[in-house]
DNA sequence: TCTATATTTCCAGAAGTATGGAATCGAACG
DNA sequence: CGTTCGATTCCATACTTCTGGAAATATAGA
C-alpha cells in the first residue's frame, strides 16, 4: 500500500465529524445508512456531510450505493484493516522483535466458521 | 482511548514529512536518532523538523531524550499499537462477526520468548 | 565568560481544510 | 411536463496547518 493512500486514509479519519460518520457507518454494517439519515442523526447540514462523505469515499473508506432517491453509504472495513496493517507492517520493517505483539485481537470472534447461531 | 487522542495521532501521521520521520525513527529503534541527524538525512530544515517532531510528541508517538547538546528521539511503537487497536476496537463495537480478522499478524515473530539468539 | 554547536521558539506568508447558503442535479410520482 | 424530495456541487468565508528565516535557548568546552 502506497504512502499516499495511507496518508489519505489517516487524514480522512483524523477529523471529528468524519470519524463519527465512519463509526456510525461501521455500526450500521452491513446494511449501511442513507446520507440523509446520517445528516439528521448527527445534526450535520446535508451539504457539509456530503463533502465529508466524499473525502471518506476518495480514501476508499466508504462506498456509495444509489437506491432510488437515496444514496446508501457503507463502511469499507477491509480498507481500514488494510491501512492499519500497512502501518504496523511499516512499523516492524525488518525487525519484528521490536514490536510488542500488535494485538487487535479483541476483534476476533471466538469462532468464526464453526458456530454462528 | 479518547476520540481526541485517536484523532491527534492519526492527524500526526497523516502528513508526508511526519510519516517519513516516524518510519525512520521506528527503523532506528531502540537507539533512536538525534534531531539534527534526522534533519540532515531527510533534508529538512531543523526548525521545520522541530515543529513536526513537536506534533508527533504531542500525539504521544515519539519521545524526546536530551543527551548533552543532542536530543534523541524515539518512536513510541506501543502508542501506535494502542491507536490501531482502538480503531479496530471501534470498528467492531459489539459485532465482531462483521470484521474480517484484522491481522497485523505478520508483525509477530515466530517465537518471542522461547528463542532469541 | 566567550564561542561553537544543537535544538527550539517566534513570526508571518502560503497553502490547505472546514463549513454552510444557494443553486443544481437526479429520481420518483402524479 | 411539473413538483417534490434526496443528495451533491458551487462558491465564499473562516479557520488551521505547513514552511522556513531570524532570533532565542541550552549545553559543552576553551
Amino acid at each position: 500500500m502506497e504512502s499516499n493512500e495511507i496518508i489519505e486514509a489517516l487524514a480522512a479519519l483524523a477529523q471529528t465529524t468524519r470519524l463519527a460518520v465512519f463509526r456510525r457507518l461501521v455500526a450500521a454494517e452491513p446494511e449501511g445508512e442513507a446520507a440523509g439519515d446520517l445528516a439528521r442523526d448527527l445534526a450535520i447540514p446535508p451539504n457539509t456531510l456530503s463533502a465529508h462523505l466524499a473525502v471518506l469515499a476518495r480514501a476508499g473508506l466508504v462506498s456509495a450505493d444509489r437506491r432510488g432517491r437515496f444514496v446508501v453509504y457503507r463502511a469499507a472495513v477491509d480498507r481500514l484493516t488494510a491501512v492499519t496493517t500497512a502501518l504496523v507492517a511499516d512499523c516492524c520493517g525488518g525487525r519484528p522483535e521490536l514490536c510488542n505483539p500488535p494485538p487487535a485481537t479483541e476483534c476476533r470472534p471466538s469462532r468464526t466458521s464453526e458456530v454462528s447461531s
